[in-house]
DNA sequence: TGACATTTCAAACGGATGTTTGAAATTGGC
DNA sequence: GCCAATTTCAAACATCCGTTTGAAATGTCA
């Protein structure tokens, strides 16, 4: 292996398959699977037209090669746990899951384009869609759960608390999901650090609010309130 | 063929054009505007493949039409006030707005369509968008803002009603957004009729009981913005 | 019926796409 | 330096797409 270079600039042995991925991550977000082209992708790589074959066997082997490249780096570089001490609260760690995750999708770079390679495969799944639910989503609703439930004390029955559950990541999953009707009607919301900020501070706070209202109440017939 | 019977059944003349629009209708739910082909439309309206672009000018234009139809469709069989006697309390108009959003989005036919256009709309905007946040969504958004604003009381700021409009609507889109997820993750999960009624519960009694939490102690929290 | 306008039809056009091909260039081991 | 394996390359292939075309069929109205 004639590793000649102590850079991994460029010229190694792997450096078109990297720049495929690259590109193609950033095509594939861009405008999906579908739309996306392989002379498009191969022009960003700096490669030949017939690399994407050569390095993957056809487009859609690239597509899976790109989900899973894209989850590896959005995980490692925000875990569920983010900026988590120790022995933290619920109320703790439920605010660190809402922020992780708002931070996961709106983010720049390949962190952030799984999550737009995810929200192109709820709306329409692609043959991936069964491994990301398995390896990915699962873990993650199982850790919320275990989140709300500690809100909502042991009393609560598993269907509240999966619906709490959603209630949660849905309320974080709108701003991105809906990102083109969102700022057309709310054109001051922005979605930097501050504006990420405070999403997180209003989704935390609603669902607490929530969580803790329905936890001292659980079962009266409608919302009553006092 | 000259069946010209009392029967508007077909051979009518509009007919050929009404059945592009139900074809196309279908079409464009089912796999989106880039994915559609007027070959396919044309063949379920049993057309010939140039009727397209003699009846609506080009793929465009009929895709603009499928959605001003499908809308018509949805907001006259689900309107915002859905089965809401004349003077309702807030808590009631909350509920009828999610109620009458999730069956909008989840019954079957013409009017379940316009909301799968939608969320293809807001993943990747074709350039209808604009006229229909214009017409159909800023309308509905007001309306949801005026309810939650009665139910925070007054002295809530504007930021604080939009956001928790959004964190009410994303509980409900959530479920249709995500649908190919959350099927894999709460199996037990149906949307017919009676599933329909147990989301309505929840995410009105989980909005309600947070917005009601947060309008007893409206400034606890940190990131507060005059 | 005869004229004219409207609608339908099969065929083709021009362009874009994923993939294949076979040769050329490069690399790696000896 | 040489040979074999790996990788790149330009070109072409086969297919599908939206749209156009011009003639044929149908409908309209006096």
């Amino acid at each position: 292996m004639g590793f000649s270079l102590a850079t991994t600039e460029d010229t190694g042995q792997m450096a078109t398959r990297q720049h495929l991925l690259e590109a193609a991550g950033q095509v594939f977000a861009e405008v999906g699977f579908r739309a996306a082209t392989v002379r498009e992708i191969c022009e960003r790589a700096g490669a030949n037209i017939a690399a994407v074959n050569y390095h993957f066997g056809d487009k859609e082997q690239l597509y899976r090669a790109v989900l899973q490249e894209t989850y590896q780096a959005a995980i490692k570089k925000y875990p569920a746990d983010y900026g988590l001490r120790a022995n933290a609260t619920a109320e703790e760690r439920l605010r660190a899951f809402v922020h992780s995750l708002l931070l996961r999708i709106f983010s720049e770079g390949p962190s952030a384009r799984h999550g737009k390679l995810m929200a192109r495969e709820m709306m329409e799944p692609t043959g991936a869609l069964d491994a990301i639910v398995r390896e990915d989503i699962r873990p993650m609703s199982a850790l919320l759960v275990s989140i709300v439930s500690e809100l909502l004390g042991a009393e609560a029955d598993d269907a509240t608390k999966r619906l709490c559950a959603n209630s949660v990541v849905s309320q974080a999953l709108f701003y991105h999901h809906c990102r083109p009707v969102v700022v057309r009607i709310h054109p001051d919301l922005k979605f930097d650090r501050a504006g990420i900020e405070r999403l997180t501070e209003h989704i935390t706070r609603f669902s607490l609010a929530a969580i803790t209202n329905l936890a001292t109440k659980p079962r009266t017939g409608r919302a009553a309130k006092k």
